[in-house]
DNA sequence: CGTCTATTTGAGCATAGTCAACCGACGTGG
DNA sequence: CCACGTCGGTTGACTATGCTCAAATAGACG
């Protein structure tokens, strides 16, 4: 039984048998939701995972007094949910059209239990979602707009680099960028206007820019 | 066989039976170490966990620049070096004496996997690691510096209101308070002056604050 | 072509950073 | 015992970065 080809291009499938591939199959519901959809609500009991198969999600936190904090932005191949608590402490909504595999998170647990792959893959995960979450903050308590900006478009620019040439698409408006870098529109838009007079971008237009100078880019956004 | 009384303060072992005790205690060693001495280099290969017995550290990340973002600070009952991943994201140091247990952390894990509670015990341990994490995120992100320095003293406060009075003792510098909450000395040392002028807190020395007004500190300090 | 929304740009202001002086605690050595 | 130096912390003056408010512009879409 050979599974649906999509299950290849995650990392939570990989190196996987094929009896463990049909028992994820077996377990596995496919969802598709629309552009600005939520999928998950802060403060829900976790009981689901997911993984992107296709379009982009945008991970968020609100407080009480309304400010909200962007802490991810998930493409195809991604993981959503991997909570270690029982409540999500963030919503997830999506920014287009979205595919999804959907998992019962307490079924997925339990096929993590048995299989000694999955189980390597699920916790390279959890650690990988640490480590995005610890560079980003180091660059709100460490780095000036223009660089945080910098931090953004190499994130994006290296999760795009295989897909096409140097421009990458911005699927975020600019008050998600915003929110996700810890700043405001007007100096997000700034911070885009200073890259373009350091010929490090040009901007296509405002949802599409080009990578001029990867290397100072990379430089700027660094967190190592 | 009674287990060492330290191994109970600590969430980790929490519900665990006689005969799970007795296998961690096997695999646990006693560590002490001085002020200012480093428990874990970043980027070195992951080969241990700990548990916090008495002291307190921090965990910092180091950038190339010189940059240094301070990630935690670690009291009794607290876990170190629960990564993910096969390397330390992070730098480890002591701020004072402090006393650990450690565990070789491929051991470690072989425990885990063989009890479920101990399973979920470390489970909930990461959560509460990405928890905190994305809290200290929305900080950075959001809130102004008197508000951080309210988020790092009612954490500290939460941390302590056991132990005695309203009294709270800061063991770190003031570089290192700056290097958490993404500011500088000055404007930590300002930020302190204006939570003293709003009768918040009280200045008893640099390194011991008294709260005042705890309900206003929380408020300020909010990141739900 | 007009309307709506997202984005950009500008002017002024507030917050935080920089640089420098100062203060107080502590420890050393005369 | 006191003068001196060091270190960590505070305070002040000035600067720069980013925020606020407002206006202009650019697309998207009917």
């Amino acid at each position: 039984m050979k599974p649906p080809e999509t299950f290849f291009h995650s990392r939570l499938f990989r190196g996987l048998g094929n009896e463990e591939l049909a028992d994820l199959t077996a377990i596995c519901q496919r969802r598709r939701i629309s552009a600005g959809e939520q999928l998950i609500k802060q403060h829900s009991t976790a009981q689901n995972v997911y993984v992107v198969v296709s379009g982009t999600l945008m991970i968020e936190r609100l407080s009480r007094s309304g400010r909200r904090q962007v802490i991810a932005f998930a493409y195809s191949g991604d993981y959503i949910g991997f909570t270690n608590t029982e409540e999500y402490e963030y919503s997830v909504v999506s920014l287009r059209e979205t595919e999804l595999q959907s998992f019962v998170r307490r079924e997925f647990l339990a096929l993590v239990d048995q299989s000694s792959t999955l189980k390597a893959n699920a916790r390279q995960i959890g650690g990988n979602v640490l480590a995005q979450t610890l560079d980003q903050l180091f660059a709100l308590g460490q780095k000036k707009a223009h660089e945080r900006l910098c931090f953004l478009l190499a994130q994006i620019g290296r999760r795009q680099c295989g897909t096409q040439n140097a421009d990458i698409e911005l699927i975020m408006s600019r008050q998600d960028i915003a929110d996700y870098l810890g700043l405001t529109i007007e100096t997000v838009s700034r911070a885009f206007a200073r890259l373009k007079s350091m010929k490090l971008i040009e901007i296509v237009s405002a949802h599409r820019i080009r990578i001029l100078d990867n290397a100072i880019l990379e430089e700027l956004a660094s967190v190592h």
